[in-house]
RNA sequence: GCGCUCGUAGUAUAGUGGUAAUAUGCUGGCUUCCCAAGUCAGCGUCCCGGGUUCAAUUCCCGGCGGGCGCACCA
């Protein structure tokens, strides 16, 4: 295989390595929409989750999990079987799908469409005697075609596999308002997989028909959106911003400015949704995203989903499929909650603050990480090519191993038995290390290189007589010899820096 | 979903109406071997189903999957 800084040579890397694997499952020909992790992508996945965790308890934000799928009422609740339904025709002769109200819409420009009953629509179409603008044919009766994957449970109840977690996170509101002892904001968050009946999948695990998302919710009152201590905190900090105002005029380079500013020149309207940006971008960030591939870009009216009042997607320039949304910032206001209040006829009017009596329906702030894509984003920004040599720059805690271990040679028991003794000792103080002997020293950091591994350790002749090893540095290549004594002290010292 | 196009070892590709190849990879051996060395031995492939044919990986039809364009993307 050649080897060249081009996104083929990423592409097959991401399958040899074991990363990504589909679509699944492969021996049966492969179902579109759906991926497997390999070893060192779940490797990835899985210390991503552990930073991601441990910075949730920093802010404050508690986990919960909840099922996947749901009954219809709750999605009747919270809106997604009315929305997340499209109605759909297809032409007679051949078979071209299209959204029937947006085509009406298109057609008839000057009646409204939208809240139209299917048979409704049809007889516009008839009496306009409107056909497909491929063939000229007619078309078929309008169906559904749902976004929502619909399944049944016990004795045929009709349920739903979940399309975000958001909304079960939401279902245990008057649990955790007990659990918060009513201090509020109330602060939770919910890791799990979603599906989604994509009509046509595409971009790998960009598009999946199951993936994870990593949703963060808080649940705040009017007057704490508008004063907010976290976000005192945190106002100064800069991020790229491209509101849709600038995005109508055509521009698409960020305005890199302070929340402050975002506020006062009210690009953000609440502090507590400038607050929730910081918290998407320290989190991207966490995983040393390179600045300049960061952006937030604010959705246009008609892009926002129903039950968004603000939306700003945190996107990431890719090599293969340019700026691509990574986490949704919405601002649902109390619409979930009152949607659910209103069909679970219970009362969430709750007190937020020092007076008991004023009650309100508290607001609800969302971030939402779509962790797949997080996962593709970086393997494709920190993939390197230097002189023949595929470098997987990853955040050194990122990496599926963290250190590898090598003998020099491997015909020479004593070093074999030295370096495995190194290997358990690392394992031993928990540090993950990957023992490797098969083929020459110089094929062996190359197969590291290739998976992010940051550091490799050497154990030659000299090993037995002065008890030191060679570390090597992936990025410089650079190797210094240090004493094994206190080698996972080391170890852990540098992947702190 | 529509149109075009493609589907060959783990990966990347070549090729063919008579069941296949190159590179790389992988396994084992030799080599005191610090950046993909050499050497020997070995491993592994024609997406699935149907049709045409004496014979199909190759041609035809259908399916599945990928890429691109359109549509879709709450």
């Amino acid at each position: 295989m050649k080897i060249e800084n081009s996104i083929e040579t990423f592409n097959s890397l991401v399958k040899r390595r074991g990363f990504i694997w589909g679509p699944s499952p492969e021996i049966y020909g492969g179902f579109a929409g759906f991926y497997s992790y390999g070893p060192a992508g779940m490797a990835l996945k899985n210390n991503i989750l552990e930073l991601f965790r441990q910075e949730c308890r920093y802010f404050g934000f508690g986990e919960v999990e909840c099922p996947t799928i749901m009954p219809s009422i709750v999605w009747e609740a919270s809106g997604h079987l009315e929305r997340f339904i499209d109605p759909v025709m297809r032409c007679n002769k051949c078979n071209t799908l299209y959204r029937a109200d947006k085509f009406l819409q298109e057609n008839l420009p000057d009646l409204m469409i939208d809240g139209l009953s299917f048979e409704e629509m049809e007889k516009l179409i008839n009496k306009h005697e409107l056909t497909c603008p491929k063939c000229g044919n007619n078309f078929q009766k309008i169906e559904e075609y749902n976004l929502m994957l619909k399944t049944s449970v016990g004795n045929n109840v009709t349920a739903y596999l979940r399309p975000e977690t958001a909304t079960t996170t939401y279902l245990l509101f008057n649990r955790l308002d007990q659990d918060a002892r009513r201090q509020y904001p109330i602060k939770i968050y919910q890791f799990g997989k979603a599906y989604r009946n994509e009509i046509s999948p595409r971009q790998g695990v960009l598009r999946m028909r199951s993936f994870d998302q990593f949703e963060l919710q808080m649940f705040i009152s009017r007057e704490q959106e508008m004063e907010f201590v976290d976000y005192e905190e945190v106002k100064l900090n800069k991020l790229p911003l491209l509101d849709w105002k600038m995005q109508e005029k055509g521009i698409d380079k960020t305005n890199l400015i302070s929340l402050d500013k975002a506020i006062k020149d009210k690009i953000l309207k609440k502090p507590a949704y400038a607050f929730c940006l910081y918290v998407a971008h320290y989190l991207i960030k966490v995983l040393s995203i390179p600045e300049e591939l960061i952006r937030f870009r604010q959705h246009s009216l008609n892009e926002r989903a129903h039950y968004a009042d603000d939306a700003w997607d945190l996107e990431i320039k890719t090599r293969q499929f340019g700026w691509i949304e990574i986490c949704g910032i919405h601002d649902r206001t109390d619409y979930d909650l009152r949607r659910h209040a209103e069909y679970s006829k219970q009362n969430f009017e709750i007190s937020m603050g020092a007076d008991p009596n004023i009650k309100e329906v508290p607001q609800v702030l969302e971030i939402a990480f779509g962790i797949d894509r997080i996962i593709y984003t970086l393997l494709e920004t920190t993939f390197n090519v230097e002189e023949g040599r595929i470098i997987l720059k990853l955040n050194p805690n990122l990496a599926p191993n963290t250190v590898a271990v090598f003998p020099l040679v491997r015909n020479k028991e004593n070093i074999r038995k030295f370096a495995l003794k190194i290997h358990r000792e690392l394992l031993e103080n928990r540090i993950g290390s990957f023992y490797d002997a098969a083929g020459s020293i110089g094929k062996r950091y190359r197969r590291q290189d290739e998976l992010g591994t940051k550091w490799c350790i050497t154990i030659d002749y000299e090993s037995l007589d002065d008890n030191c090893i060679t570390l090597r540095d992936r990025d410089s290549m650079e190797q210094i010899r240090i004493n094994i004594s206190n080698l996972s002290e080391i170890i852990k010292k540098k992947q702190r820096e």
